[in-house]
DNA sequence: GCGAGATGGTACATTGATGTTCCACTTTGG
DNA sequence: CCAAAGTGGAACATCAATGTACCATCTCGC
């Protein structure tokens, strides 16, 4: 078997979508429920816990290859918007839009406990945060965002609030159609009215 | 993995102290890693097994006493708020630090998988939403806070915020002592300059 | 139709967390 | 000082999830 198999995008052989049928209801079940059994995960995935087996031999096995593919989403989200061109708050806003519409696939990076600590999730964690920053720098340096606030801060609040837009969709707070300009609106002009005065 | 201790409002039995060490030790280690062993909590509480048993027989108990306490806590927070009192904004910023302040324990609130759908916790959660939703609209009508935004994804972003700001503060990528402020002043005032200029 | 590949189900062994019981030890309040 | 309360540890029994083995079935392409 393969070492790195689910992570390619490229529809191969016929059989493979069982694997990726896995790779999505898994995602799904475990951003919801870490704490999910690999049955439930079966079921989801509407597949006998054999098959499940088969093809994840282990529970990390399976965890590990989630992984991958949610980090690999996530630094196509980031190739997709383009981060270098145009103005850095139109870059960011794309980003926004980008990393909402990846759905299960970031919650699951942030809520699956055995990826708290693993090195490997860690690093490409770093890179994908490093890119963010780096962003967030050219916006500061050019002046349309503010300094007064860390980078690294920035960054982070990033992808609270795509955690949020998560969550709200997820409850139904929110529509899925504008929990990205919502979470945009919010990071980029925050939620005072432009002028602050409390006028009627 | 230390876990704060000074907490404790009520200075009664003598021996309901083991309580309280559980209580803030069993948050502090839950809140990090929702699927620590009992016996991982029991040590960070530098109690027996046995002890954390007798005082919580089930796991679920520990857990439930864990989600009042927090909300317990979530209450009063808001109470110190004094979200009735004057400017809304300034009410919000009160109420950021103060939910921050919070630390593990609104945390655990977010992680532990199985509050998830539990009735009780559900209940809870819509009252203190609520609260802030009455905030947010008392700034939407007063005009200090924006209408383009529902109020009950700004409370949402309110949640997500804090969050941020506990992880933030975790990984050091941000002092303690920043977090609040740096929070307030995204959600209030997003990270745009003024001018929006892009001016160097 | 046939064989290869893939699947689902049953059955089983293993494991780690969990909850309980019992007992010896320590602390504390009187 | 003594009894009561509180505590920790060892030693279980239980249980659910996990991982494995085996087999029957299904569906292809040929």
């Amino acid at each position: 078997m393969k070492v790195r198999e689910g992570i390619d995008t490229t529809p191969r052989g016929p059989a493979d979508r069982t694997r990726r049928a896995i790779i999505n209801a898994a995602t799904g079940v475990l951003a919801r429920d870490s704490t999910a059994s690999l049955g439930d995960v079966a079921r989801a995935a509407s597949v006998g816990r054999t098959t499940l087996h088969r093809y994840y031999p282990d529970r990390a096995t399976l965890v590990r290859a989630l992984a991958e593919e949610a980090f690999h989403a996530t630094e196509l989200a980031i190739g997709a918007s383009t981060l270098d061109e145009g103005p850095a708050s139109d870059a960011l806003r794309r980003l926004l839009y980008e990393m909402i519409a990846l759905g299960d696939r970031f919650v699951f990076l942030l809520r699956e406990p055995s990826l708290a600590d693993d090195p490997q999730v860690d690093a490409a964690e770093a890179r994908t945060t490093a890119v963010i920053c780096g962003l967030i720098a050219r916006g500061q340096s050019s002046g349309e965002f503010t300094s007064e606030l860390p980078a690294a801060w920035i960054a982070e609040a990033v992808g609270s609030l795509v955690y949020g837009a998560w969550v709200a969709m997820e409850s139904g707070t929110v529509p899925r159609a504008d929990a990205a300009r919502f979470a945009a609106a919010t990071l980029l002009g925050g939620i005072l009215t432009s002028d602050g005065s409390g006028a009627t």
